[in-house]
Formats: structure tokens, C-alpha cells, sequence
DNA sequence: AAATCGGTGTTCGAATTTCGGACACCGACT
DNA sequence: AGTCGGTGTCCGAAATTCGAACACCGATTT
């Protein structure tokens, strides 16, 4: 199965999140652009968050498809910034959005996901302890998250490439830290 | 219902229309690039043929549909013709096709399925008798047939412009020969 | 304060679509 | 003669999509 239905309700989202704010964008709104049942929704997600779960997870995964040799922490980061800046990116229009307090959490969980995500494969041939590994996801997601907080604040700078270098200096300390505390 | 599993189907089949020729695309091609059953394929199609018609016949109307005001018969012609040589065209697969004879009557099929499709609009606020719109079909059909028969066999020119304003002289005196005719 | 409105999320059963697993058939190739 | 790959068809089961309800909530209106 391909499941194209799923998939059309996924671009119908993303199609009008470059529309209106998330805030706005109802179910009813996402069904009557790809023209399926509202019931359809709901069957194939539990609620709008879940579906910007699902497609903020596709995207990552598809990133670290595309990068499957990352070779350091520091170039992890860089592409998990590239992930959330360069790609449309979802997690800014939620970050966008009025309730500013309720996406910022999700936001951060966002973070979590992909830097956790990205850490798998960063993390798989090097021995860190389950603790450290924790550890380096919630330093560096709160860097990530920090950033685009500083980024969006700031009012969105044009120079992509510095801001990603700065992001990456604020972290530089932090993998060898890890690493170096895996080692006792 | 939206039928995207049909769309995929098609738009499977037009990608493999462009790795290789007609004659070597089986059901099992179409089906494995999009992943869904092969029973699937026969729910939606009876045969390629059946799908090669369909996709033919909604390019057709999605044509007409960019050109509601079509003014005359020659930017009919015209504008036929951009169908067939424009875009991308499943016509000219299945000429380049192994099996030639049997896709000739096929590629005359489609344009005059193409030209009784336009002439519809052509007509409709011209008072013309049924059996000189169908002569205006056969007589078109076959300027289309037999330029784009000329243009694949000389190795298709570059200069297509040129070559609709070639076909264009050649059908011009056509409708202003059945409006006549039909004056009586 | 009550009523209306638009959206949410859930349930149900019916209808449609997709599926896997058969089958006979055919033409090419061995 | 037998194998192979493709076709087109059949079946019943499973998955998906649907329309029609429902209670619920919050904002807006009256």
C-alpha cells in the first residue's frame, strides 16, 4: 500500500501552512483542499499535532538519508540547522504562530526529535553510555532550539551561513565533553 | 473521492514513458514504480490502452480548459497541435513504438478524439450541420496526423513554431470551406 | 444569559478500494 | 516439450474512505 491519500493530506497542509498561520489552518480547511472526507483524517491521524509530527519526522529522516555519513557532531548540527531552517520548515510557521507559549514546548520537542534522531547515526560507532547520550541530545537541542528562538527574535537574519557557523561555535565544546566524559 | 492511486498509476506510467519506449512498459512496471497491487491496476483500467486513452483524453480537456475562448478554427489547429508536440506527449511514445502500424491507427485515433474534443468549442456558436463538422474532423485529423507523422519522420525539427505555422497554412482554407459548405 | 456558529474529535455502518492468491492463456525462448 | 514472463480474470478478505450522526467547546451575537 502507498498510502497516497496520507500523503496528499500532507501537502495539502504544507500547501496552505505557506498560506495562512498553522493557527488558522483547520482539518476542515486541509480535507477541502485535497477534496477527501473529514472521517479521513482522523483515520489516518489522531489530531493536526500529530500529523506535524509525522511530517517534521519524515523530513528528518529524509535529511539524515541524505547525509548518511556524517562524520562529526559539529556537522550533525549543521545539518539538523540546515533541517530546520532551509527546508520550509514546519517548525518555524508552528514557532510563527499566536500561542506562542504551547508551540515553543513543541518547538523544543521538535529539537529533541531530530537532534535525537540525527544522534543515532552520529552516536553509532562511538561507545557513550545511555546517560551521555541523553545528555548530548538535551545539550544540543536546547542549542538548536536557542538558536531558532535567537534567529526568529532577531527577525529572521539573511546570512544563513554565519548564523550556522555561530550556532555550531556555541556547541563545538559540547560532543567532546561527551565524549570525553564517556571515557571517565 | 480523489483517486490518487489512479493519478500515481498514471503518473508512473508517464515516467516510464520517458526511460522506454511503450512497447517495453508492462503492468508490472507501472504497478512496482508505484507500488500498489496489480489487481489495483485492473480495478482502475481495463488495459494500457485504456489507460494511454485516458490520460490522453484529460490532457485533451485540460488543454481546452487553458483555452476556453478559442476564436478561430487555425488557433484550434494551433493550439492541437501544441498538444500533440508541446506536451510531453504519450502520442509520440507510442509512434517511436516497436509496433508502428498498429500505434498509426492508434495516434489517428487520438487526434481525432483531440480534434472532435476542440471543435466542440469550435462550433458550438457556429451554425453547422453534423455531417460538416465531421468532415471538419476527418479533414483536420488528418493535417494533425500527417504533420505529425511528417515532423517524427524528419527527425523532428527544432523549429516547431515553424512547423505549426507550416500546418496552419495547410488546414487554413479548411473550416472557411465548411462554414461555406454549410451556407450552402 | 441564552442562542448561534464553527470547529473538534468520536462513533457507527455502509460503500469503495486495495490486496494476495489463485487461474487459464499466450508467445518467446531453451 | 517445458520453462518463463506477461496478460487478463476471478474470488474473498482486508483496508480504506465515506456520510451521517453526536456531544463538546469557545467565541460571537442577540
Amino acid at each position: 500500500m502507498a498510502d497516497f491519500t496520507k500523503k496528499a493530506i500532507k501537502e495539502s497542509f504544507i500547501k496552505l501552512l505557506n498560506e495562512k498561520p498553522i493557527s488558522k489552518i483547520s482539518v476542515k480547511d486541509i480535507v477541502t483542499d485535497c477534496k477527501v472526507n473529514r472521517n479521513t483524517f482522523y483515520y489516518h491521524f489522531q489530531d493536526i499535532p500529530a500529523l506535524i509530527e509525522e511530517i517534521v519526522t519524515e523530513q528528518a529522516e529524509e535529511l539524515i538519508e541524505a547525509y548518511p555519513e556524517i562524520e562529526s557532531l559539529e556537522k550533525g548540527i549543521e545539518v539538523a540547522t540546515e533541517f530546520a531552517i532551509k527546508n520550509k520548515m514546519v517548525v518555524f510557521h508552528i514557532y510563527n504562530s499566536a500561542n506562542r507559549d504551547l508551540y515553543e514546548q513543541y518547538t523544543m520537542r521538535l529539537c529533541k526529535h531530530v537532534v535525537t534522531k540525527y544522534l543515532e547515526v552520529a552516536f553509532k560507532d562511538v561507545k557513550v553510555s545511555d546517560e551521555d547520550k541523553e545528555l548530548a541530545v538535551r545539550l544540543i537541542s536546547c542549542s538548536l532550539f536557542g538558536f531558532v528562538y535567537d534567529w526568529l527574535d532577531s527577525g529572521m537574519s539573511e546570512d544563513r551561513p554565519a548564523d550556522i557557523k555561530r550556532l555550531c561555535e556555541v556547541c563545538r565544546g559540547i560532543p567532546d565533553i561527551i565524549i570525553e566524559r564517556s571515557r571517565n
